[in-house]
DNA sequence: GCTCGGATCTAC
DNA sequence: TAGATCCGAGCA
């Protein structure tokens, strides 16, 4: 199985986020034991929008967005939630794709357990010690395996959830018709 | 320094 | 539809 490299992540955000679906998202944790789901819904964020953390460039929380493609990007929100993005783009461009929503293989854990951006981080157990992790690496923590790409259509871009600025951008991305997104 | 709102989720 | 809960970013 091929573990998607730097060459995938540093191409145009949004080419990610569309070609991240159906991916498999992999983690392995403290007991050597691997949790994998395929992602199932994703969203594109960069600089040049208001609604990315990159927008008012370097920060303490974004510089981890300009850093190289393959890096992750983890955050704390609302006081409870994390949330997992892969970092995208050219060092020095501040842009990542948001994981949405993973869905489980062969019942791995609970349907739906994964259909939210915090709901598979606390299934992953993904938290901000993570974040800036090279996810290109054969032996990461967290890596993505490649897939066959699914047809155009079987995807469904729309517009992204939860944010307050750039509300019409249609650069939210989810497998049609499936059960594990967070939203229809 | 201090305040405000947030790429969420669950339960009332 | 509100409340939990806290940290970063901008200064309301």
């Amino acid at each position: 199985m091929t573990i998607l490299g730097k060459r995938f992540y540093e191409q145009d955000t949004l080419t990610v986020a569309k070609k991240l679906l159906g991916k498999i998202f992999c983690k392995k944790n403290a007991d050597g034991t691997i949790l994998k789901g395929k992602i199932v819904e994703t969203e594109a964020y960069t600089q040049e929008e208001p609604a990315c953390h990159a927008y008012r460039g370097k920060t303490k929380r974004s510089e981890t967005l300009f850093m190289q493609g393959g890096t992750l990007y983890v955050y704390f929100i609302y006081g409870m939630y994390h949330c997992v993005n892969v970092v995208t783009e050219k060092e020095n461009y501040g842009s990542a794709v948001l994981i949405r929503a993973i869905e489980p293989i062969n019942n791995n854990f609970e349907k739906r357990a994964a259909a939210g951006p915090a709901k598979l981080c606390k299934i992953f157990n993904i938290t901000k010690e993570l974040n800036k992790i090279d996810i290109t690496k054969r032996n990461s923590i967290i890596r993505i395996e490649d897939n066959t790409d699914l047809k155009e259509n079987e995807i469904i871009q729309t517009v992204r959830i939860g944010i307050s600025n750039a509300t019409e951008l249609p650069w939210r991305f989810y497998i049609k018709d499936n059960q594990s997104v967070s939203k229809k």
